[in-house]
Order: C-alpha cells, then structure tokens, then sequence
DNA sequence: GCAAAAACCTAAAGGCTTTAGGAAGGCGTA
DNA sequence: TACGCCTTCCTAAAGCCTTTAGGTTTTTGC
C-alpha cells in the first residue's frame, strides 16, 4: 500500500487547520487520521500522542503570532506600536480562532521555556520604549497590557461583545486609546 | 438497594468540587457516577448529558460571583469599588480554579441569557458611577474593565507570573492603581 | 393498599487514546 | 543488482468516556 508521507509538521499543520474549522477541542487523533486515510496508531509514529500534538499545535500558533508581531512592530512607536501589536493578536485570533486557543493551553514548563512565549514578552517591552515608564514599573506595564489584549480578544472571541451595540470594532479602538493614554500618564507609585 | 438520594443541584456541587480539585476538564458523568457509587446511566436521570452538567457548572459560577461581587460593591465607591470587584474576581478564580474555568466555558445564546452574566456588566457599570465618563463612553469603559479583569486573572491563573519578579501581588495591585487612573483620566474621543 | 412516577439497573453501541506486535515499502550499500 | 535494515504502516486489543434502550425496584400520593 502507498505511504501516506505523514510528517510530523504535517500532522501539525493539518492540526492547525482543524481547530480553526472545528474548535481546538475537536482536534484528535482519530480525525487526523481519517484526514490522513491511515490508521490512528500510524500516528504514533510520528508524534508522541494526543497531548504531544496539541502542544505542537500551540507552539506554532505562539510562533507564528511572535512572527507576525514582529513585523508588525518593525518602524512603528508609540501609540502606533501599541495599536499594531494590538492588531496582530486581534486580528490573528479572528482568522485563526483554533490556533489562538490551541496558543492559551497551558505549556509545562519545559515547552514554555522552547515556545516563542518569551518573545511576546519581549515585544510589549519593547512598546514600553517608546513610553516613559520608570525601570520598576515595566513588569507591571507589560503584565497590564498583556491581559488586556488576552482579555479582549478572548472576550470578543467567546462571543461576549455580540449582539450588543456599539460595536467591539468601536469598544477595540477605544481600548488602545485608553491604553496609549494610560501608558502616557502611567500612575506614580 | 438503597437510593443514593442524587438531584441535579448535587451533581452540580459535586462537580463544582471535582472541577476545583482536578480541573474543569477532568469533569465527567463517569467520575460523578463513581463518587456518588451509581451507574453512569442512572444520572441521565437528572441531568441531560455531559454538556448539561457542565452548563450548570458554569452557571453555578457566574452566580456566585455575581453574588460576590454584589456584596463586595455595597457601600463603596470609586476605586475603592474598583478593587473589591477586581479582588473577587481575583480571589474567586485562586480559590477555585475549575468553577472559574466553567464561568469562561462559551454558553449558548438561551444559557447565557439564563445565567448571571448580565449582572455582572451591571456591576462594572456601578464602579463608572463613581468616575466621570460620558454615556457613550460607558460601554467601553465596561469592555475594557471586564477584559482585564478576565485577562490578568486568567494568565495568572495559567502560571504565566510565576517564577518572575516583581511578584503578580505587586503587579495586581499596581494594575488596579492604572486602571483607577485610566478611569480618572479617560481620553477624549 | 395500590398504582404511577421516579430512581436505579444492565446491556450495548460508538468514539477516543494508547500499547503491542507484525508486515511491507524504500533506501543505502556491497 | 540485490540484500538488509529502518521506517512507515497495519491489525488486535484494552481502557476510558458518552449516550440510548429497556427493565426492575423503591417511593410517593391518592
């Protein structure tokens, strides 16, 4: 019989695609192999189980996310950096819903550590530059600024802003407004 | 033999307890079936399904923060009232983790209408009463409080604080102090 | 006291994961 | 070219979960 040419980066990528189409709950063993016309156990070799591919599946998601951040901060400061990362994760989240999720599970220490987790940090300080915010108060300022955008984002996400006027497109817009000003005025300690 | 004396308020205590002991996901009729030393058919009897328990889980949740958060706002104002919601939020998802995972589990349209979650957006519209914001500007302030609220306590929640100082009680704090600014100061449109 | 409702049971089907062990395709080398 | 080995893929089987179907026993209420 053929072979299937089954890769593990296949598996992840078709992964991918199933949790942006069906819900990262509904990523299993079981539909990748029906996708990939092969047997479930065929997997095993491959990837280590069900855990192991998910976690695959959120590595990638936070790679790409850092990528796209990235380039998306390259010449920008300010407010203009702010709303742009803003944008990355946002609009990364609402095309790849899946993805996103599979990005919030939970890593055990030691795929957090090789995941591009750090690297998120990294950007929102990297933000914080173009603000003047005192040494002591970055951590503080990178924290706040990450739930928020992981607050919004899964909020709008889950569907809690729909049905309801005005629009999250108008409530997003005034969040980074809000954000920029805050990080202008930042509290003293 | 001897009836066990099940209802579906039990089921749902209990797996309120499970949830906060294992993990929302770790939730079954299986294990339920085992604690209360019944076959798992036998709870088809009071609750329609797996996905009805954990609908009823979700929904214990959201009331018993609601009623939290309502006792916590009496008799105060500004950023005072700012931080007790905050903190029960806060509080609530430490002390139990899986009820809060059950709150955040996407409710359909007639559940959700059901459930407490419109008392808690009246709660965060009570703290804007004592800030000086336009009426169009309420919705979203609300937005923007709930999703970080949401936000910092869920990636606390999933670790992502720990082992890096400051510590997150710090940063906590120093997050209620910016939004309390924030509010104080909320940029013009 | 007796009937009906409610609480419980066993049986069975179907989906998922994972381990064990066997067969076949493809590549490197003699 | 042909042999052998590694990798890919297979079937079988066990274990866990949900859900439906249909039967029995306990309790309740008239």
């Amino acid at each position: 019989m053929a072979r299937a040419g089954i890769t593990a980066d296949r598996l992840v990528e078709a992964g991918a695609e199933l949790a942006d189409a069906a819900g990262f709950e509904q990523v299993s063993l079981s539909a990748l192999a029906r996708r990939f016309e092969v047997s479930v156990p065929s997997l095993y070799a491959h990837v280590a189980g069900s855990h192991d591919l998910k976690t695959r599946i959120a590595r990638l998601a936070l790679a790409e996310l850092a990528d796209r951040g990235l380039a998306a901060l390259a010449g920008r400061a300010g407010k203009d950096a702010l709303t742009a990362l803003g944008n990355v994760y946002r609009d990364y989240a609402r095309a790849h819903p899946g993805r996103y999720a599979a990005a919030r599970m939970p890593l055990d220490p030691a795929a957090a550590a090789a995941s591009a987790g750090p690297r998120h940090t990294e950007m929102i300080r990297a933000i914080l530059r173009g603000y003047d915010l005192p040494e002591t108060e970055q951590t503080h300022a990178v924290r706040l600024l990450g739930a928020t955008f992981h607050g919004y984002v899964s909020l709008e996400l889950a569907g809690g802003f729909d049905h309801s006027s005005p629009d999250s497109e108008r409530s997003w817009s005034r969040a980074m407004d809000a954000l920029d000003a805050l990080l202008r005025h930042w509290p003293d300690e």
